[in-house]
DNA sequence: TTCTGTTTACTTGTCC
DNA sequence: GGACAAGTAAACAGAA
């Protein structure tokens, strides 16, 4: 559906207006298509201030609008009563202005079911359109206009973004900033080869890293659950994923030293002969985060569902590394990619000149490493109707909170944070993916 | 049986 | 070269 929506807003006549631009860099919508983890709000901001000010940055050929419509914004606006405060909550500067004023401008022709479905992608259906800018998933082929230049389709090219970042954007760019780990690992075409390996890459990733906290689906128990950010994974300036040159994220209070463990499952100690590990990172890794607890160059950490009792002595989660873990030259690199409209040294309105616009459409973007054929058949309708009836769900209330158990990092209620439901008011009130 | 999540083992690359 | 992070493989458990 959504692929149908975005290729019919991008007739192959309408690719060359993205690619007139000498460098696809210079509009200001273009920096919305930004890789930055706060683009919904960026988006959001931009769309207030281009129709509600009319500033003259933003022509409506520069946003697009129609793109952006149709690619979904309308529908994932009108179903979001609940996504409206969400979406503002998401970066903090825009929300409701903008939703506002992109009212008039929805369309109305789109159908329920592509209601539904991009107002369950939300944040990502802006994005459609910018995915539709390179050949889809990758045929692999080179860009119509130059095949010379970087244009060409990467996106079956891997990523030069770690896992953990991966996942941290495609969370932060849904729009109840979670989703399930089969959702995650549609959004990247890439991984739709080698689909074993870097599945239990990503469920390894997710169950590993602190800053992912999984959240149960009350709609289906045992299903898979939804992962969400761990609210304190991020950079607390700027409120972006990751953390630009912070240690990687962990909660400390949960690292149990020396107590034994059962035994669940595991490699066994030695690998048949003949037998090759696969190959380590392509990415720059961290400079030295202190000492920590490792095994196999991975820290140890505690199974807490197993140890009950561990809750008592957490007190509070993340006391002074409470941020993602992102490194250094990660960083650099997202740096570059991302338009982190907040990004620290950069003044909050900044994103607003079109000065800043190197994000757009680069070849690993967000927007074209995101598959935007979102595959409507995974969402589950049912399961969206369920849970947006479901107590907990849809509820401003602090109280959609008791919606389940954050279970894991031993449990989000441990923290502190647990108070603030500002957060969760957006993550519980949005439509949901189903996960298989 | 399949999916999901957890854990361990191991390799590789990068940084200090 | 050591420490560490990331990536991968694989075993295991639980639920549907």
């Amino acid at each position: 559906m959504l692929g149908a929506v975005k290729m019919e807003g991008h007739e192959p006549s309408d690719w060359s207006s993205y690619y007139a631009e000498p460098e696809g860099y210079s509009s200001v919508s273009n920096m919305n298509a930004g890789l930055g983890m706060n683009g919904m709000n960026t988006y959001m901001s931009m769309s207030a201030a281009a129709m509600g000010s009319g500033s003259g940055n933003m022509s409506t050929g520069s946003m697009n609008m129609s793109s952006y419509v149709g690619a979904g914004m309308s529908p994932s606006l009108a179903g979001m009563s609940p996504g409206a405060g969400a979406m503002a909550g998401m970066g903090g500067s825009a929300g409701a202005p903008g939703v506002a004023g992109m009212g008039p401008h929805l369309s109305p022709s789109l159908s329920p079911l592509g209601g539904q479905a991009a107002g369950a992608m939300g944040g990502l259906a802006p994005y459609a359109n910018m995915n539709s800018m390179s050949p889809m998933y990758g045929q692999a082929g080179l860009s119509r206009a130059d095949p010379k230049t970087y244009r060409r389709s990467y996106t079956h090219a891997k990523p030069p973004y770690s896992y953990i970042s991966l996942i941290t954007m495609a969370i932060q760019q849904s729009p109840n900033k979670m989703l399930t780990l089969s959702w995650i690992m549609d959004l990247f075409p890439f991984y739709r080869q080698n689909q074993q390996r870097w599945q239990n890459s990503i469920r390894h990733s997710l169950s590993f890293n602190d800053c992912f906290l999984k959240v149960p689906r009350p709609d289906k128990p045992g299903k898979g659950s939804f992962w969400t950010l761990h609210p304190r994974a991020t950079c607390p300036r700027t409120g972006c994923y990751p953390a630009p040159a912070q240690k990687r994220f962990k909660c400390e209070q949960l690292a149990f030293k020396g107590r034994p463990r059962a035994r669940r499952g595991g490699k066994p100690r030695r690998r048949p002969a003949g037998t090759q590990a696969s190959s380590g990172s392509a990415l720059g890794k961290a400079a030295g985060a202190g000492p920590s607890e490792t095994s196999g160059g991975h820290r140890v950490r505690p199974h807490f569902e197993r140890l009950p009792h561990a809750k008592d002595q957490i007190q509070s989660l993340g006391s002074k590394e409470d941020v993602a873990g992102h490194y250094k030259r990660e960083t650099r690199l997202l740096k570059i990619l991302l338009d982190l409209p907040h990004h620290p040294g950069r003044p909050p309105e900044a994103h607003l000149k079109p000065e800043h616009h190197y994000a757009f459409n680069h070849p690993f973007s967000i927007n074209n490493l995101m598959s935007s054929e979102q595959q409507p058949h995974k969402m589950d309708l049912k399961a969206y109707e369920q849970v947006m009836h479901y107590p907990g769900y849809g509820s401003p209330m602090p109280g959609s909170l008791a919606m389940g158990p954050v279970t894991n990092k031993a449990g989000l209620d441990a923290s502190p944070l647990a108070a603030d439901t500002s957060y969760y008011q957006g993550v519980y009130s949005r439509p949901i993916m189903n996960s298989s």
